[in-house]
DNA sequence: TGCCAGGCGACGC
DNA sequence: GCGTCGCATGGC
């Protein structure tokens, strides 16, 4: 893996298993669009950045120039996916999810956004809960520049109340929204030490705050703590699983299951008659 | 139009 | 412990 930085931004290249589209657009982030163009835009970072696929790698418009380091740990690129990969095209039911998007890379996104944007989607849809998020960023977050905001502190929501959430239109979530805030900034919850307690631990120290359940707690830990050995279950892959993995769990997935699943999710919403139950 | 959405908490048993 | 229910909102 090259990092370089020229006129344009900077060039990631020399990376396998890496394809912008299947990475951002698998269900795991909700701070990226597609433009007309093709290239990505949205914030990792707090920086308002544009990211294209080019003949010589993906460039990165609008991130500092000393972010390398940054962005190997967002885009998880120092990780093998390419070894983990080859060792799931041995099984049968597990090869054609990881055939069919080789180039996600679980992002190490910021914890706090991802808890509260995991806080968002639960019983909803991918396009309203980009839109409740992005209408909290614009309410409750600082302008960055290219018409993005950045996601909103723990304490500046929690200094909110109900009808301040009510622009967002996010319903019943709007009170989980608050006191996952006002956990995380009154010290009650500490995100930082959650990831890197044991996974049982990890989960039980989540699920403290109201609106956080079994699937949210590890979708946190997954997207936003890098803890590849969470493995969330949400209703695609309760349906994959009973058709595709019948009699499987997280165990039988491996010290990477969180990988695995993400397979597997994108796999399973990508072709849903493959979960068909009959 | 009605069903569904990367679930969860409350409640009853 | 486990099953069921309602939840606000809008995408399709």
């Amino acid at each position: 893996m090259d990092i370089t930085y020229n006129k344009n931004g900077m060039l990631i290249s020399a990376v396998s298993e890496f394809n912008l589209d299947q990475t951002l657009d698998c269900g795991q982030c909700f701070r990226f669009d597609k433009a007309d163009d093709g290239s990505w835009r949205g914030v990792a970072g707090g920086c308002a950045i544009v990211a294209r696929s080019t003949a010589g790698g993906i460039l990165i418009e609008g991130a500092a120039s000393d972010d390398g380091e940054f962005f190997k740990r967002y885009f998880d690129l120092e990780r093998d996916y390419a070894a983990i990969r080859k060792s799931y095209l041995a099984h049968p039911a597990l090869a054609p999810c990881a055939e069919f998007a080789p180039g996600i890379r679980i992002l190490r996104q910021d914890a706090w956004e991802t808890l509260i944007s995991f806080i968002i989607s639960q019983n909803n849809n991918i396009k309203r809960i980009k839109g409740i998020v992005s209408r909290l960023c614009a309410l409750l977050g600082e302008p960055i520049g290219g018409g993005e905001y950045a996601f909103p502190s723990a304490g500046v929501i929690a200094a909110a109340n109900e009808d301040d959430l009510a622009p967002l239109r996010a319903g019943w979530r709007a009170g989980y929204i608050l006191d996952a805030a006002r956990r995380v900034h009154g010290g009650e919850v500490v995100l930082d030490d959650i990831a890197r307690l044991p996974l049982d631990e990890a989960q039980a120290a989540l699920r403290v705050i109201h609106g956080v359940g079994p699937k949210v707690a590890d979708c946190v830990l997954l997207f936003g703590m890098g803890r590849t050995d969470a493995f969330p279950m949400d209703v695609w892959m309760k349906r994959a699983m009973a058709t595709m993995f019948p009699g499987n769990t997280a165990a039988d997935f491996g010290e990477y299951a969180g990988i695995a699943q993400q397979y597997i999710f994108h796999y399973a919403r990508m072709n849903p008659e493959m979960c068909k139950t009959l």
